[in-house]
DNA sequence: GTAGGAGTTGACGCTGCGTCAATGTCCAGC
DNA sequence: GCTGGACATTGACGCAGCGTCAACTCCTAC
């Protein structure tokens, strides 16, 4: 057994640095395994779960005083999550508050023309996807897409956007409010969202039911769809399947 | 008309502390229009309007430096709050993705004890592959890894699959990037991979080599270290034999 | 003359480390 | 036994944007 681990080796397999190790000692929330008579850190097996679990709570954004609290047993890591999970909520919306002030101040200082190009589909940057897209469906696809979207003209992006986002949060509400996914109140919303999808491509049924899975899969749609609720990609993706067991063909 | 104000005067008008003007005199953002024998700072109708455009840029989220650059023309404001805005986009989208994982997270340590039974071992079911596992390694080793993975924790649980994953994606980036994989620093990571996965169970040189091969063979674990990367199960493979000769004892 | 309200210039504090700086240790080679 | 290089230590500054003392000075009113 590798029974014992210097600051570097520690901080390599953890993917870290031995001075994030030396700021987590001075801190409490890792004291080395043990310390030489030079005063060399050493680390064990343990140490490393440990440490791997400051990591993981730290990625999720939580402060080290915050995590502190639950390392020494004084608060249980649920309860530690549910309020900072509370704190980003709050953190989320007071960024939106700002994006849409930005937005509006620069419709305000210039005349806006080229901004809706630059700002499609909420947040989503075009051209950052380029190669994923192309990747996943050709290039015709992106280049029907975007010749698509441009004729749109600005009016008409801002209108797509508009729509999809009051469609979203309707589908959020229900889900929030335990409604069923096959009920006719969010079947409409999802007839609405089969047409407003449609603007730009007609997927057939099982096209429908891939995309309201990658809804599911894919975390940056997932992300997109879960700020309206919690587990609301979920509800679309079923209730877009229903729709399409319903009402749309199947490719021959 | 009333020309001049005190640095109190003009807080109160604008909102905000004396403390704050001070800060902006010292950054030259905004100089008081005269300043007395005494030292006392006096401001005028010119120093409001530049103040009020320095707070509602402020408001907006743009840093002082930013401000600056557009306050002493050096940038035009649209360009900046253009600038800006793919800043926020960008963090809304981080602080999305937090939030969708704090709530996985949550999910699974509110589950606490349903996790390893339902997703073990990054998407693995434990339970489904008990039959295989008994019958390949035969039952103390199921025993053996159950009463480890129960040992874990949550948290624990969760590092170790987050450790797995850094792991799996260094290498897939390596893979794709065509590194040797004998070399240093692939080695280094295949040397993580085995911390990794002595954590549970200390393979030797022969045992390493093949569980290499299986990553290779069996469809569910290739697909798994190839959605990283293509052909990053060979890559794996060639690389853990390589690490299992250089620093690896043979069975006796 | 004095109280007290407003002004001044420092300087520390907060978050989570990165990044020197100055210096001590360990190990391998000559 | 000496030397070089890698790695270790503690200590301290830096960052963003001020809030918040502290220690003094100034002005105004009574």
């Amino acid at each position: 057994m590798t029974g014992e681990w210097s600051i570097q080796d520690l901080a390599r397999a953890a993917g870290t640095t031995s001075r994030t190790l030396r700021h987590y000692g001075q801190l409490g929330l890792l004291a080395p395994s043990r310390v030489g008579s030079n005063g060399y850190r050493y680390y064990d097996q343990e140490s490393l779960v440990r440490l791997q679990r400051i990591l993981l709570l730290r990625e999720l954004g939580l402060g080290l005083p915050a995590i502190a609290d639950v390392l020494h047993g004084q608060r249980d890591t649920a309860a530690a999550l549910r309020t900072h999970l509370e704190l980003l909520e709050q953190e989320r919306q007071r960024i939106a508050r700002q994006i849409a002030s930005v937005r509006t101040t620069l419709h305000k200082t210039e005349g806006g023309e080229q901004l809706m190009a630059e700002e499609a589909f909420d947040g989503f940057d075009h051209r950052q996807y380029e190669g994923e897209v192309v990747q996943r469906w050709g290039r015709d696809a992106w280049d029907h897409g975007n010749r698509w979207w441009a004729a749109l003209g600005p009016d008409g992006q801002a209108a797509h956007q508009a729509e999809h986002e009051a469609i979203a949060a309707g589908l959020g509400q229900a889900a929030t409010a335990g409604a069923d996914p096959a009920s006719d109140d969010v079947q409409a919303l999802v007839a609405r969202h089969h047409r407003w999808v449609s603007a730009s491509w007609t997927p057939d049924a099982e096209a429908y039911v891939n995309l309201g899975q990658m809804y599911v899969d894919d975390p940056r749609f997932a992300a997109n769809y879960d700020q309206y609720a919690e587990g609301a990609a979920f509800f679309i993706r079923d209730a877009m399947k229903v729709y399409a067991e319903r009402n749309l063909a199947s490719a021959p």
